[in-house]
DNA sequence: CGGTCTGTTGAAGGATTTCAACACTCGTGG
DNA sequence: CCACGAGTGTTGAAATCCTTCAACAGACCG
């Protein structure tokens, strides 16, 4: 369990590769609210999909910018960041494959309310807005579930604000660190390894701090035993401990 | 213009009084996903409804509860707040007449996430999760804008996060202020007049702060004539220099 | 191997909280 | 009608958490 430096992350690159149709039906499978579907609807809803492919640190959409898609993230990992005219970021969420992003209200001209980046290479699905539309018409279990999951997503938001008011920043960082290891979380000789790249700002803007403040508590982190850091990877050596600091 | 220190919120008093059909139909009728509707299907909907009234300061539902309604205000003023093990408050949002809350989810065991609680004496209207549920199979439209409303919802509660995270306690303060007018300010002698009452603590559990520091900042926007205040209530006399505070 | 990006650490300064004491408003009951 | 008490708001001073500035160290890339 030697304190390695360089990366143990797996590698998430794409080369040439395309996605094979059933990766996508499996893919689009997973998302929530297409999870009812059986295998024949899902190959009518993936003929309205299209794919498409991002280096690590592209950007996919840019906040602000007229919304006219709905995407599903198939390979990779996915970040969503509000920005701020100070410059200062906020990142709202890292999604893992089955998760969606970008448009889901079917008003007209809405705008994305967030930029999303490529955090890995990435491999996503898009459809546009009126397609979606007429797909929830067509199945209203989906909509149902879609109005659901929204709503859920709407509590976590609102937990988010609680823990943002009401939490020292140490505490916000362990509870972020518990959050990400449920979604990318892999066994490893480090510990828990959170699978995906992530920076010390990306830290910091999710808990609304500065990066020094965020490399101190986890250099803090780690002389206690509770996680194994090195440049862009997190690993969690004693999860009951990191809870702990979680809720005080 | 004098500096007066006793309320002048009107009063929001419901005494015997029980809402006329007509009221309800109209409250109703504002509910943004019920203003497709026309008269008559809006009276079909009211029979699902069934009002109830509250003192101020009652609570209507706890967190954690299991969430069986949907509820809309009629009159009066409602405040969401989330609790915290430490007893520290968030307070999420106030609601004026015409806004729903309650469980939008259409899953079976849900628990409500927030408490909420008159502001005022209110008058609410109520509808069973399954009956709610079974008006949106009825009639697809609202079930579509439902959607749209929690999107909605979902995009100020990242927005708000993003506020909490980066700007300081001043400029918080001073866009609640601003949101508030929006919703509840009302022309009077002492300025745009927010028409709920509304404490210091209220205030610092809306912008994630103490209320000795919420106290203080309203203190300097007195003397700086951007507000006037009382105990319970706020009156803006210069929006536009609100405005300035609240975006740096 | 040098440059760049990322992470670390120290020290000073600032914003906000906390503790404490006091002032004002309002409702209640004598 | 007035006095009292509870709830609400104000203000000061000390303490704390966090940011900012600054310098440096380690990792990655060509």
């Amino acid at each position: 369990m030697g304190s390695r430096k360089t990366t143990p992350l797996k590698d998430f690159s794409l080369g040439t590769h395309r996605c094979s149709v059933d990766l996508r039906l499996e893919k689009l499978g997973m998302v929530p609210f297409f999870d009812d579907l059986d295998h024949d609807e899902l190959r009518v809803i993936n003929q309205k999909f299209s794919a498409t492919h991002h280096h690590a640190d592209e950007t996919i959409y840019h906040q602000d910018e007229r919304a006219r898609m709905l995407r599903v993230v198939v390979h990779g990992a996915v970040k969503l960041v509000r920005h701020t005219m100070e410059g200062k970021d906020v990142l709202l969420d890292m999604l893992e494959p089955g998760e969606y992003f970008g448009n889901l209200s079917t008003t007209g001209n809405a705008v994305y309310s967030e930029t999303t980046r490529a955090q890995t290479d990435v491999c996503i699905l898009s459809t546009r807005m009126n397609d979606f539309r007429s797909l929830l018409n067509d199945y209203p279990n989906v909509a149902m579930r879609v109005l659901d999951i929204t709503a859920e997503r709407l509590q976590s938001s609102q937990e988010k604000i609680r823990h943002l008011t009401t939490l020292p920043v140490k505490e916000r960082i362990a509870h972020i660190l518990v959050m990400l290891s449920e979604k990318f979380g892999e066994q490893s000789a480090y510990g828990l390894l959170l699978q995906l790249p992530l920076s010390r700002k990306d830290l910091a803007d999710m808990a609304g701090t500065s990066t020094e403040t965020a490399s101190r508590i986890m250099s803090d982190l780690q002389d206690r035993n509770i996680i194994n850091t090195g440049r862009q990877w997190v690993a969690i050596c004693d999860i009951d401990r990191l809870a702990d600091i979680a809720d005080g």
